[in-house]
DNA sequence: TCAGTTTCCAGGATCATCAC
DNA sequence: GTGATGATCCTGGAAACTGA
C-alpha cells in the first residue's frame, strides 16, 4: 500500500465513492460521466494504492471487500467536505457567532449605530459589535490591519483606496432647550440667531464651524460661548442655559428635551458614509452587515421625512 | 536572475476487443 | 451484459533552453 498523497488524487475519491454507492464500474462511469474503461483504469490504481482488490466480480455484481467497506465511511465523509469547501460560503445571520469591530464618531453612533444594534440584535442575536472612536489619520491602517471591520466616515475623509457606500444626506438644524424663548415661538430671526450664544462641537476645540463660514459670507458672526468635542455633551449644556446649537438632524431628532427650531439661514449639510478594505469586500458576513446599515440608515430616512 | 518558449513524458481519455 | 486490457490520442506539468 502506498502511503504518498502524491498518488492518489481527488478523482480517484471520485470513482471509489461512485463505486461504493452503485456496485458496477459502468453504472459509476455513467454516474461520473466518463467512460467504463476510464473507471476500470481508476480501479486499477485504487487497488494498487491500497494493496486490497477492493471490489470482486460476482454473479450479483461488483462486491465491495472489508477493506472497502471500511473506507466507505470516511471516502464519503471526505468528498462531503470537499463538496462543501468548494461551495460559496453561506451565512446564516441567526446562527452567526462573530464580533465586528466598528469605528464611528459620537453622531455616527447615535444617528447610525444605536438604530443599527436594535436591529442587529433582533435579526442575529450571536453578532457582537465594539465600536472604537475614529482616530484621524489612522482609519485606513485600521481597516487594513483588520483592526477595523467597517468605518463611519464621510466620502471627503474616505482615502481613496478603500470600498465605500453612501449612507444618506445629513442636514444641520438649530435647536434649543423646550424651555427657551425662542423654542416655544419656534422661530427665529437671523439676527436672534446671531444674539444667542452657541455651543459647538469640535473634536478640536474650534470655536467656528460650517455655519460661521455661511454667516462670514453675509458678513456677519454668531457668539460661539462653548467648544465641546462631544454631541453628547451639548443636550445638558442647552438644559441648563440658554445658548443654542446648530446640529446634524438625526441627531437632533434623538434627543428629546430639544426643540428643532427652523434655521434662518442654509447651512450646507454633509453625506454620511460607510468604508471597508477589499479584504472584506467578498465576506458575506460583512456584505449582510453592510446591507443593514444601507437598511437601517434609509428607514430613519423614512422616519425623518414623515 | 527571471520570464517566456520549447520539448519530453506521464497520465487520463476513448475505442476496440477479449474474457467471464 | 459487464469488467479488463491494449492501442492510440490528447493534455498538462516538469525540465531544459533562450534571450533580455
Amino acid at each position: 500500500m502506498k502511503n504518498e498523497l502524491r498518488s492518489l488524487d481527488l478523482n480517484l475519491l471520485k470513482a471509489l465513492g461512485a463505486l461504493l454507492q452503485e456496485r458496477s464500474v459502468t453504472r459509476a462511469a455513467h454516474r461520473l460521466a466518463i467512460s467504463q474503461p476510464a473507471v476500470s483504469g481508476m480501479l486499477v490504481k485504487l487497488r494498487e494504492h491500497f494493496g486490497d482488490p477492493l471490489f470482486v466480480r460476482t454473479p450479483d455484481g461488483m462486491m465491495p471487500t472489508a477493506r472497502a467497506e471500511e473506507l466507505a465511511g470516511p471516502v464519503t465523509q471526505i468528498l462531503r467536505d470537499i463538496t462543501q469547501l468548494l461551495n460559496p460560503p453561506h451565512f446564516d445571520p441567526l446562527s452567526a457567532t462573530l464580533t465586528f469591530t466598528l469605528a464611528a464618531t459620537d453622531y455616527a453612533l447615535s444617528a447610525v449605530l444605536i438604530p443599527l444594534i436594535a436591529e442587529l440584535k433582533s435579526r442575529a442575536p450571536g453578532i457582537n459589535l465594539a465600536v472604537r472612536p475614529i482616530i484621524d489619520g489612522q482609519v485606513t491602517q485600521q481597516l487594513a490591519r483588520g483592526d477595523v471591520d467597517l468605518a463611519f466616515l464621510t466620502p471627503e475623509t474616505t482615502a481613496e483606496e478603500l470600498h465605500s457606500r453612501s449612507l444618506y444626506q445629513e442636514e444641520y438644524v438649530c435647536v434649543a432647550h423646550r424651555a427657551h424663548p425662542a423654542a416655544q415661538r419656534l422661530s427665529m430671526t437671523l439676527e436672534q440667531f446671531c444674539h444667542y450664544e452657541h455651543v459647538l462641537v469640535s473634536t478640536e476645540g474650534k470655536f467656528s464651524g460650517p455655519t460661521d463660514e455661511k454667516l462670514a459670507e453675509l458678513h456677519l458672526e454668531r457668539r460661539v460661548g462653548v467648544s465641546v468635542n462631544s454631541f453628547h455633551a451639548v443636550p445638558e449644556i442647552l438644559r441648563l442655559t440658554t445658548m443654542i446649537a446648530v446640529l446634524p438632524r438625526r441627531l437632533a431628532m434623538t434627543t428629546h428635551d430639544l426643540v428643532i427650531i427652523p434655521m434662518p439661514l442654509t447651512v450646507p449639510g454633509f453625506t454620511k458614509s460607510m468604508a471597508w478594505h477589499a479584504r472584506r469586500h467578498q465576506d458575506p458576513a460583512h456584505r449582510w452587515l453592510r446591507a443593514l446599515c444601507v437598511e437601517v440608515s434609509q428607514q430613519d430616512d423614512i422616519t425623518l421625512a414623515t
